[in-house]
DNA sequence: TCCATTCGATACATGAATGTATCCGATACA
DNA sequence: TGTATCGGATACATTCATGTATCGAATGGA
């Protein structure tokens, strides 16, 4: 955010111009690409002007990370609900159902995620607030998996709930990068399913 | 390629500076990122002026896409040796290592192939390009997998051998983007030995 | 070795994006 | 309602990247 220096006093418009800000930089970035916008075109979109823009960000890279934070927030508690649902006994495809609806919910926020893993890629500081959400969302699914079955049921080469979470991250990531290329959502959401369903059933129980 | 006019008698000075070119190029994307890098940036790290540039390349897009093509064939090629190397039965395990290593030899190439993604995601004729080499990569195993065991040895799930060509390619993608976060190689290694193995097998069972 | 052709360097013109400084209208608080 | 402060627009200076046009050197065939 711009200028710390002593605390100043926020106005109602200051809050609004802001949000405008992120909202309209999600559809730009989705549409060209984080590396092929410019400050102008995000101030254009939202209907400011760049004086705006440097009075509530110092840079686009700023403006980006607080974009993604504020999105992945969302997705986060989503997901969380997703998982939180049903009772003590944890019914997978139902589970898998709910959780695959939420995380490929639409293809311009993993367009818009994915430019933000490249962009993490090579800035460590900004891969860690990354890797922290992506824990995050592991522990919120080994919670779940622990809480509810015994970890026979999983397949042995994952270990524990732990490494099955990891597992589905893993499977969540790859279909992303299908989705991109082929924009299909529907046959991501299917081939999702199944995978998380070959990953956490071993063989013919499905339901604890 | 620059103008394609009558077919003019090219140098051997010529192909040494093209090859120059890419291989600065793919140093230089690795380390800052497509879309932060100049034409003039490329340059320099290949010791040439923009001049040898618009010779070669009518856009960064241009050379870009070369540059993807070339080393995609190559790790093609690697991942087609990795699978052919042992007898008519395959060793799963074996294959798996062997995969594995060509898989994610570095990181920067991982940088660089998901840098084109995100290009390619947005463009529909580029990601058709990247489509057919995830196509093919998947023939190769699906033959592979098909062609030395019996389909009942993998998860149910997963329905025959091309849907566990699907899910490998998944698997890699997913564990990729955990190490470009995360930058430990040797960790991506094992962990994508482990998901694939747990693809794979239905069990107890890892040799034919 | 000579010559026609190609390659790449240099210089230049242009356009785009950035950041800053300044100003006026909007906003909150008394 | 008046007033001090804030938010955003505008204009400007500047830097950076691009693309083109031209020229001299390198190349390969005769």
């Amino acid at each position: 955010m711009a200028v710390e220096e002593t605390a100043r006093r926020v106005t109602k418009r200051r809050v609004r111009t802001r949000a405008n800000l992120l909202d309209a930089a999600f559809a730009v970035f989705a549409a060209k690409g984080f590396g092929r916008v410019s400050i102008e075109e995000v101030c254009e979109a939202a209907g400011y002007s760049r004086g705006a823009f440097y009075s509530n960000f110092d840079s686009l890279d700023e403006l980006f990370f607080a974009l993604y934070q504020q999105r992945a927030e969302l997705i986060a508690e989503q997901v969380a609900g997703a998982l939180a649902l049903d009772g003590p006994g944890l019914d997978v495809p139902a589970a898998v159902d709910r959780v695959t609806e939420v995380l490929l919910l639409d293809r311009d926020w993993l367009l818009v995620k994915t430019d933000f893993l490249v962009h993490a890629a090579r800035a460590p500081e900004v891969a860690r607030t990354l890797l922290e959400h992506r824990a995050r969302l592991r522990r919120a699914i080994a919670d779940r998996l622990a809480r509810t079955r015994g970890e026979a049921a999983l397949p042995a080469v994952l270990v524990d709930a732990e490494g099955a979470a990891h597992a589905v991250v893993a499977a969540y990531d790859g279909v992303t990068v299908q989705l991109l290329l082929d924009g299909d959502l529907e046959r991501a959401r299917a081939w999702l399913r199944q995978l998380l369903t070959a990953l956490l059933t071993d063989g013919s129980d499905t339901t604890v």
